[in-house]
DNA sequence: TTCATTTCTTAACTTAAGTGAACGAATTTA
DNA sequence: TAAATTCGTTCACTTAAGTTAAGAAATGAA
């Protein structure tokens, strides 16, 4: 399992035995069950997610109702937060399966950049990477209507549509749960056609 | 107006008079008529943009029909590519106004953080705070409605409102001009009563 | 297994966005 | 300045999403 999460640093940086070691002293690795909330809304510090293995998802609670705006699979992270930041989270984060994930804390980032300057420069890369992905996501988005949105969903990451409930995807759609049936259900109407 | 950009840096990481002198050689600054068009579809090179004074675009043509997704103003700037990206570009960037900016290739980037190593790291924690910062841009867009994104606008960048034509704004907010129009024209109402 | 809860779908109705067209206002350009 | 184009708004109509409700299916807990 931590050959997952090594493979995936090579691919930014080359790592020594000691920093490995370095890293896995850290006891990053965490094995969650299905429905357990890693964060909640007002939570003070920030965790950096990596998955492993499994699905982990991302909402909020608004008005009472839960809007789910992201979903993190294998060898996906959330938010590289190299730096040190305080602020009290907005949202929310479950797991959708039993998930195998890396937790670091922002003190262990701290710690790790000043040992191993390259951590942070690795950190970097990563978030202008991510910046870049998900400005294209954004742009996508914007630029869709929810059918386009879904059809896209089903070409770039079907597998999604299989493993997580439908009223999570739905929101995470920008849509209501209803409207995704709906939706659906005109799709196939036309294919028929 | 050189003084502006080196404020902004001063966020990040103080610079020597060494490295001001690299910085103003590579004859960044750039002033631009409003309806310039920056960046074409098509475009192979990628260029950064760091707004010093006025607004540029960023827009794709999709089905002949422009999609504004975004806007850059003052001490604003578009993806910090450090890293050298040769991917050809989707999307078309314009001024707004008569604008004054920074413009960087990733050849000057590459040069730069050879020669100043801080220069990577202050992308590095810029792209950081940009996708922090994005990612709530974006949930907030994706659990609002095109009304509460409208209101959410007039509190954040009511600026943009002013400065910026309605049929833009509009593909901004996700929906067409008619339909700002009629929005607008229902918040009025309802504030009416 | 059974009961309770959650999830998904369908339906009828409401509300808001998309579409096409028209027209005045503003802006460009010749 | 005059003509042409672009822009913003309004309107009527269409389409799709939101809402409320109901029932079937799946899931989880006792």
């Amino acid at each position: 399992m931590h050959d997952i999460l090594f493979d995936f640093i090579s691919k930014y940086i080359s790592l020594t035995e000691d920093e490995k070691n370095a890293l896995l002293s850290l006891d990053l690795f965490r094995s969650v069950k299905k429905g357990t909330i890693l964060l909640k809304e007002g939570q003070k510090s920030q965790y950096d997610y990596f998955v492993l293995k499994g699905c982990i998802r991302k909402y909020y609670i608004i008005d009472g109702e839960e809007k789910t705006t992201a979903f993190f699979t294998e060898m996906e992270g959330m938010t590289p937060h190299c730096v040190k930041n305080n602020n009290k989270s907005e949202y929310f984060v479950s797991c959708v399966e039993d998930t195998i994930l890396t937790v670091a804390n922002p003190d262990m980032g701290v710690e790790l950049n000043t040992k191993f300057p390259k951590f942070q420069l690795m950190c970097g890369v990563l978030s202008e990477e991510l910046l870049a992905k998900q400005q294209i996501d954004f742009d996508d988005f914007k630029t869709s209507s929810p059918e386009i949105r879904y059809l896209n969903l089903l070409q770039l990451r079907p597998d999604l549509i299989q493993r997580v409930p439908q009223h999570q995807l739905a929101s995470f759609l920008g849509i209501k749960p209803q409207s995704l049936s709906r939706l659906r259900a005109r799709i196939l109407e036309k294919s028929k056609e």
